[in-house]
DNA sequence: GTGGTCTAGACCACG
DNA sequence: GTGGTCTAGACCACA
């Protein structure tokens, strides 16, 4: 997991995952906890490949997915910028969560886990942390 | 309605995930919750794979799959039968369980989600269901 | 603008616009119009590719953007479909109608045509045909 | 709001169409509705390119375009004027008008509606604003 | 400089 | 056989 830093970011790639899928996943991330700014610059599809290492064009699959997902605005010529609505941000988080949420709820009551048990693990998991 | 349906398997219309790993999940559950008992023996493949009308090969990953689990056994000349080991299947659960977690975790904190936070949005849900 | 009839379409390109978007639209045309009936199979990546004698990855692309119209359902292993959901290609074909007449509107408006005139206008090009 | 405005023209936040062109359809509406008088000087590139707070290549490129399509007139050394001859105005509305309709009437046709369907969408339309 | 489209050709996972 | 990902490298439109 190579770590390399393109302007404000820091991304790491590995090759279990579909490349793109993890720069959409990584910015997706930095863009939901506010590490960029709304209406910020992010580094252009060059820029980022070459940091990473990767082609031009697979940077631009993941810089097209953010771009449906309403997380990002491309300019002609100028770049691509983080949404200036964080409203979208916020809507895209919350969906997002809840996709992710119901899907491991799913696996683990396919698991025979009740809400409770899921808890407790969690739970005793915080705690293992601290 | 194109689903089919085979002793506790049913396989409806998703397509989002591939068909074998819908079989290991559904048996899976099916274990771990106690439903298919230990050392029962399961329909071969080419049962199974009629009964789902599906290509064999697909069902053949499923079971290696389960067999790599260690949650089944093939006796030559017999057929495929759920371990009658109980200890492999718990094995089995609470680590199969674990890594849900984590990748349910890693993939909320990507989001900004605390701890305590995913902890209040599991209880909304439970709340929701009832 | 080569004619091709690949399976039970007719597609033909020009140069004027982006190959995959013009293949997506006539997509979108044939399956509105009701050509394509609803789970039907088209044409795979390779074969349609080869039948308009552009790259496998064009036809990629277009068929992404298809399913995220929602208008296909792709298989693994086995191919893209449409939709088998009357439903949703309603929906669609009026979401997009409504997009090219608000388009359209726009854009007479701004040369000072009222809505009145674009009737008369459109009702003189409809004669001119009979 | 990051609008600017200058004269007639106003540039919003909208990317989705190269900025050249969205001071072309601009300036045509205004000449074509007769806002901007016959024989008027229009601002110069610099001019322009500072009030709208863009790249003068970006209003050179408009510039060119309206002067193609006859509706401006470049004297050396007094700058752009629109065209004195209502005449060049008036063909290039009607022209224009017909190319947008064709395309318009293209787009619909492909997604099955018949011009009668046609009249009646943009009917309600008009109802509906009133 | 920016994003966007396209080709040629490789390799993978799935059924 | 199917779709999907990736690379290398070309060329275009826009600012």
């Amino acid at each position: 997991m190579d770590e390399q830093e393109i302007g404000i970011l820091r991304l790491g790639l590995d090759f279990s995952q579909p490349l793109y899928e993890q720069i959409v996943e990584q910015m997706r991330g930095a863009i939901a906890r506010g590490e960029i700014a709304l209406g910020e610059k992010i580094p252009s599809v060059r820029e980022l490949a070459h940091g990473l290492k990767i082609n031009p064009n697979t940077v631009m699959s993941a810089y097209k997915e953010l771009e449906r997902d309403g997380l990002t605005e491309t300019r002609r010529g100028q770049g691509t910028f983080i949404t200036s609505a964080q409203e979208k941000v916020d809507d895209f988080r919350s969906e997002w969560a809840e996709q992710v949420i119901d899907e491991f709820l799913g696996k683990m009551e396919n698991l025979g886990y009740t809400v409770d048990d899921i808890q407790l693990v969690i739970q005793r998991k915080k705690e293992d942390k601290e």
